[in-house]
DNA sequence: AATTAGATCTCGACT
DNA sequence: AGTCGAGGTCTAATT
């Protein structure tokens, strides 16, 4: 993720990084790390596994066992890639797309990966209403997906023409607090029967 | 930008990576570093600047003045998030978008940040025939930016709805090598009057 | 340009 | 778990 951002790290030392644009890189183990638009070796703060990740709100916090302890502070976001989908998601958004009144009666599929400023929302639908609903996809649904989701949402209910934009959580298990913190934004959750969106696949049928 | 890859560095020591997912970063110092999917610290390899990449097609070239060689080869790119804008790139984005026939007389918009499996293309157009244009527009035009357009038309042009897409690169200032480069595949140059665009900008006389 | 000491050193190997 | 030694060490300061 790229976005302008303050950090404070406290442990071995302490330091401060004024508001700048920067990379944001937070990866498989949990680890975290800062990086500048220069150097290619060393980040400008990293926290190394095992660490742990709390976003709240446009605050992230890394600790680790030893008491150590970074603080990103995010102004904007620039850039936010997400995760790679692997084959399971990446078929998971198809099937959905394909069986888009798996979402409800009348829904129909505006596009997937619907382009945002700050990445592809994984679908765009609309409800029986012709109310936009924006769709994240995952194989495990977790807290960092809703946190994913709530920064689509805030961005594309600055559009008018969107506007107003539900949410909904789809992932063949979330978890409990996952859940909680959807719910408590108003984001609709579904879970998703992969063998079963499979069974009402038509694709292998078809010849185009 | 995320991608399959294998990698051989010979300089200081040899070694080799094979084939897997792999983070690479390409700073605005020209540095290139590959990071796997863990460690906050250590890049798995690395060119620190001064030295310069290359493109060949799916070959990246990274060579600094000591003959330290690194050659990356490419065989899948799941995400190419590219540069973040600017403001003038971005209003640039904006006043072609509005004023689409500066690309040729009869061009219609079809999307701004028309989205790809890699990554969304800056604009995509009709030619007065009715054919696929694809835009990449830029502050200073240089051989990156062709070389990221050459990607999305080879993407593009999988898609037999799309197919054939043309390639426009537009930029404020475009380097002769970069010209070069682009013409020689094909892709149109056309070198965009900030100032004149923002001439016949209407936007500011109208309410919304 | 060359040298030297420090690093949130990191990273692996070995006790 | 601690200790040791190397690293494409890198990085910054000093000579």
């Amino acid at each position: 993720m790229i976005a302008r951002c303050q950090v404070d790290y406290a442990g071995r030392l302490t330091s401060h990084l004024p508001m700048a644009t920067r990379l944001l890189l937070v990866k498989s183990d949990g680890s975290v790390s800062i990086h500048s638009d220069d150097r290619a070796y060393k980040p400008l703060n990293w926290m190394s596994p095992p660490c742990w990740l709390i976003v709240d709100g446009k605050t992230w916090i890394v600790e680790n066992k030893g008491g150590e302890k970074l603080v990103i502070s995010i102004a904007e976001i620039f850039q936010e890639p997400g995760l790679v989908k692997d084959g399971v998601e990446a078929h998971l958004q198809e099937l959905l797309a394909e069986h888009i009144v798996t979402l409800g009666d009348g829904y129909t599929l505006v596009r997937r990966e619907f382009p945002t400023a700050i990445g592809p929302v994984d679908i765009m639908a609309r409800d029986a209403g012709g109310g936009s609903v924006a769709v994240e996809i995952k194989r495990r649904g977790e807290i960092d997906g809703v946190e994913q989701l709530t920064r689509y949402l805030e961005l594309l209910n600055r559009d008018p023409l969107l506007a107003p934009v539900q949410g909904v959580f789809a992932a063949q298990q979330i978890k409990p607090q996952a859940r909680t913190l959807a719910e408590d934004r108003g984001i609709r959750c579904l879970t998703l029967d992969y063998d079963a969106l499979r069974g009402i696949d038509t694709s292998e049928f078809r010849l185009f």
